[in-house]
DNA sequence: AATATAAGCGACCGGTCGGTCTTATTGTCT
DNA sequence: AGACAATAAGACCGACCGGTCGCTTATATT
């Protein structure tokens, strides 16, 4: 049985969110304010509270949000190239493209939302550590199906290349929005191109540049 | 002549900016609030306005004293290690014993600076921007004199080079904060260290592990 | 000794923060 | 048709924000 209501109450909802998300990836998840997203979502502040009990539930629910952006955006279409060195340049590649493209206003929600909360003990700092630890796990994973099927020499510490890996993506972020773009963007793909291919067996699995 | 009156505010006016790098690196200097900062430097509020107009001066203040902190404990004492890889190296692991001490509560207060003011204009953001891109030109300089010195091959592009260690050291930051420590600073070191193994001429210059 | 200046304090300003309470509207179920 | 529940709005709260004001105290200058 539909319910008119749920569903509306679920689209705004929604849009509350994918709001939230794009201001968090300005000025930070703590930094929002509920009356900034109150008047960029179109509604009244006092809306917010028949939907979460507080902010922290609102901050929680961002994270989730986030987080299945992320997926959608970055990891559903990394998954679609074929297993092995090719799927992990993918995942770096659609990243960068994710930023380069701006879906989020503010570049990146995740390195805002960990750098601002690393030191703020709670529940979301807790989630944002686990899509942490998500993300560095899905490396991980693709990473060992990689030097599985033979893509990637296996001497290598894997943990390492995953840290090395998400730290160039990382640094994408603040290096394009602090200093010049274009460079930033080139920088963080060859470094990792260039690392992916000096440990392929096939390098020609990978672009050229 | 001395001025006792003059020495006693620099003194208090250095103390205030001290502490407010400290807090800075915890909750950003944005985030920062002239209340806590009081509170926590020992002094009334409206004290602070006869040192600084308003919180931006503050602010800027705040990042050169923050700039002065990282030359005197990171850039000075890997100067004195010999020209050519091992310097290069040495400002890599200079940074990490800054972090691994502990020496801000936060970590690092360019980290949590960069995050909140990358997408906020205005006179603080182009002063950490130029603290980046001095933190590069260093790094950039003292590689080229580890390639002209025959240290490091010379066929690789430096700026990626920078832009990687960079990077590098800048996740060991939330890596070792919002994950667990031990992990994070052992692969920010090695990381660095294989790259630069690889590329030296005679690896015998770098440690082992 | 008189005067100028800097350091620092307490009270207070307008504004915004996260959050509560009451009320109006609206779709659903019986 | 009527009871009910969900959504959202508006008025409002105490706390805190950055910042101003007038004032006291201590030091230099003359």
């Amino acid at each position: 049985m539909t319910d008119g209501r749920k569903v509306r109450g679920q689209r705004s909802r929604e849009a509350i969110l994918a709001t939230a998300v794009e201001l968090a990836s300005v000025d930070g998840l703590d930094g929002l304010s509920l009356s900034k997203l109150a008047a960029a979502a179109g509604m009244s502040k006092s809306g917010f509270f028949s939907h979460w009990r507080d902010k922290t539930e609102l901050q929680l629910d961002a994270v989730e949000w986030a987080a299945a952006q992320w997926r959608d955006r970055i990891v559903v279409p990394a998954l679609r190239r074929p297993r092995g060195v090719r799927r992990l340049f993918a995942l770096h590649e659609e990243r960068l493209r994710f930023y380069a493209e701006g879906v989020l206003p503010g570049g990146c929600f995740f390195f805002a939302a960990e750098a601002e909360f690393d030191d703020l003990p709670g529940p979301v700092r807790e989630r944002i550590a686990e899509a942490k630890r998500d993300w560095h796990g899905l490396l991980l994973r693709v990473l060992s199906e990689a030097v599985a099927q033979g893509d990637l020499v296996p001497e290598t510490d894997p943990e390492l290349l995953v840290f090395e890996i998400n730290a160039i993506g990382a640094a994408v972020v603040t290096s394009a929005r602090l200093l010049e773009c274009e460079p930033s963007f080139r920088h963080g793909r060859q470094a990792v191109l260039q690392r992916l291919r000096a440990l392929a067996t096939d390098p020609a699995l990978l672009p050229e540049d």
